[in-house]
DNA sequence: ATACTGACTAATC
DNA sequence: TGATTAGCCAGTA
């Protein structure tokens, strides 16, 4: 299975309400220095259909080239669903960040891990 | 095949 | 604490 198809199931699994960050996603599957790629593939729409808007880097950040037609698209549509974002487009990763849990991880092991 | 680029990170300074 | 530098790796030229 190929790093995007990855991609895919592990974005779609980012709860609403939540946000994940690059080398989270990038770690979850099975692939702990891609966090460049997650941002590539998000950009390019690479992963499919996923909800790009989420994803945010180590520090909480919104890097900000996720606005498809508007701007601010992403700090919206993460305000919709509960997550506070600061003015300066941070979001408090203590409080919003996504924290999978261990049957989470498993799956995904068990779906990537194991065919390395 | 080589070189440069980038929605990244972690380590240094 | 804040700014720089140095790895990172797939995609593109």
């Amino acid at each position: 299975m190929d790093f995007y198809k990855r991609m895919n199931i592990v974005c779609r699994a980012i709860p609403e309400g939540k946000v994940a960050t690059y080398g989270q996603i990038a770690m979850l599957c099975q692939r702990p220095r891609n966090a460049r790629q997650v941002g590539f593939a998000l950009n390019r729409g690479l992963a499919g259909d996923v909800p790009a808007y989420r994803i945010v880097n180590s520090q909480g950040f919104l890097s900000g080239a996720a606005s498809f037609e508007h701007p601010a698209l992403q700090c919206i549509l993460l305000e919709q669903e509960g997550v506070k974002v600061s003015e300066d487009g941070c979001v408090d990763l203590e409080g919003y960040g996504w924290k999978p849990s261990i049957s989470e991880i498993y799956e995904f092991r068990r779906q990537f891990g194991e065919e390395e």
